[in-house]
DNA sequence: GCAATGATTTACT
DNA sequence: GTAAATCATTGCC
């Protein structure tokens, strides 16, 4: 069953990213419906450097961080890739997750033929700008609901023992200082998906 | 208005 | 291991 409102809106962003492993991300692109299992997770807050919108800063296009949990939030990074993140939290506190590798569960030709012929299956979902490319995902999906029927996430009853979560820095923000020490990423142990 | 740069991926030395 | 690709957003002039 998909994930409630009330469970973005949450106030811990952190504990949201850790639950969020082992759920499923369900998109509907060109009639297709992709699926993969959540493998890697990233927590970022307003408080923080690394997040986007540090400090509470306002612009266009951090604006939906601002909205009310639930929302999906892409934007194009080294202007080439989209990168994935799902809001959290009330109105008008900005946090997000980022979501940085799934493990593919449906429409794998699919995916396989967005990303092309030459990737191996491992390499088709095991980064955050190869998730959004297997699943569809561009800019246009910013700010959309994640309880539609072209976005959504789904808890689909997947056992996930404790001890297989593990918790590290996050990566690729070293300009955030002491904030990229941070152990706000999140991956599913032993995962062949994780992105490297 | 303009230059600097990044929550990355890929290919090549 | 290193570097190039490539562009929207940002912050400063």
């Amino acid at each position: 069953m998909k994930l409630p409102e009330s469970f973005y809106q949450r106030p811990n962003v952190v504990k949201i990213a850790r639950e969020l492993l082992g759920k499923g991300l369900f998109t509907r692109a060109e009639k297709r419906v992709t699926a993969g299992m959540i493998v890697e997770t990233e927590a970022y807050s307003w408080k923080e450097r690394g997040c986007h919108a540090f400090g509470a800063r306002k612009t266009q296009r951090n604006a939906v961080m601002f909205a009310k949990g639930g929302h999906s939030y892409v934007y194009l990074c080294y202007g080439m890739h989209n990168l994935f993140n799902i809001v959290t939290n009330q109105e008008n506190v900005a946090d997000a997750i980022l979501i940085r590798a799934v493990e593919p569960m449906e429409g794998m030709e699919e995916m396989k033929r967005r990303r092309g012929p030459i990737s191996n299956s491992f390499h088709l979902t095991s980064g955050p700008g190869k998730l959004t490319k297997a699943l569809g995902i561009d800019r246009k999906w910013n700010g959309k609901f994640l309880l539609g029927n072209e976005i959504w996430i789904e808890d689909f009853g997947h056992k996930l023992p404790k001890n297989d979560i593990e918790a590290s820095p996050r990566i690729g923000i070293d300009y955030a200082g002491e904030d990229a020490k941070l152990p706000w990423r999140f991956t599913v142990k032993g995962s062949l998906w994780l992105s490297k």
